[in-house]
DNA sequence: CAGAATCCTATGTGATACTG
DNA sequence: CAGTATCACATAGGATTCTG
């Protein structure tokens, strides 16, 4: 089984805490649960985000295997698409439960 | 219904993933899961956690209304105990499942 | 026993401008 | 289009000391 490095982390929790509490992880990854997305379609759905934090938080996310990327040239543009791995697929139900109890027991005025 | 103010975040999950992003935050929740500890309990079985991170952390689940507290005064020590309110117990199915993910896709060396 | 107060550093986050 | 680079600021986290 593919397994993140995460010597620093006291297991199991605080190493996955550590990645969805990081900011638009969890939208990141939510967005990208039915279908892969390009780079600017991401930033268009997931309003606030700058493309430097996109970009920052999506890299984390890949160096955790958690997102997979495809780039294709074509003429002078570039077509950049990125989609949940296995792994992170595996993420969903939990993104979903948060997304879930978020629902219940906050308001966002 | 009860419900935690979030008005700076875009409901519903990066409130919570804010919550349960923050350190040490995860494991005190699953810390208290069966029975109500007091301060120092929990002190040492969370390894790592200073006094300071453990109040503060606290401080904010309590906050949040997911944690509850009890202080009895008995001569002069005090017996301070803390508990998953309503709100806390329904976190648990998301912690358990981000503990069982990082069972299956992280390694702590 | 259960914390609060201080101080200091590391990290996260964001605005903005630039690049191939 | 899909990023990087730079700067600036806010927040998190930890070591240590103090208190009732």
């Amino acid at each position: 089984m593919f397994k993140i490095k995460a010597e620093e982390y006291s297991c199991p929790v605080e190493a996955l805490s550590n990645i969805l509490g990081k900011k638009w992880v969890a939208t990141i990854i939510w967005t990208l649960q039915k279908e892969e997305k390009r780079f600017g379609q991401l930033q268009r759905e997931i309003d606030g985000c700058t493309k430097k934090m996109l970009s920052q938080q999506l890299d984390l996310l890949m160096e955790q295997g958690i997102v997979e990327n495809e780039k294709v040239i074509s003429g002078n543009t570039i077509e950049s698409k990125y989609y949940l791995s296995e792994t992170g697929l595996s993420l969903l139900p939990i993104v979903e439960q948060m997304i879930e109890w978020g629902n219940n027991h906050l308001t966002c005025d």
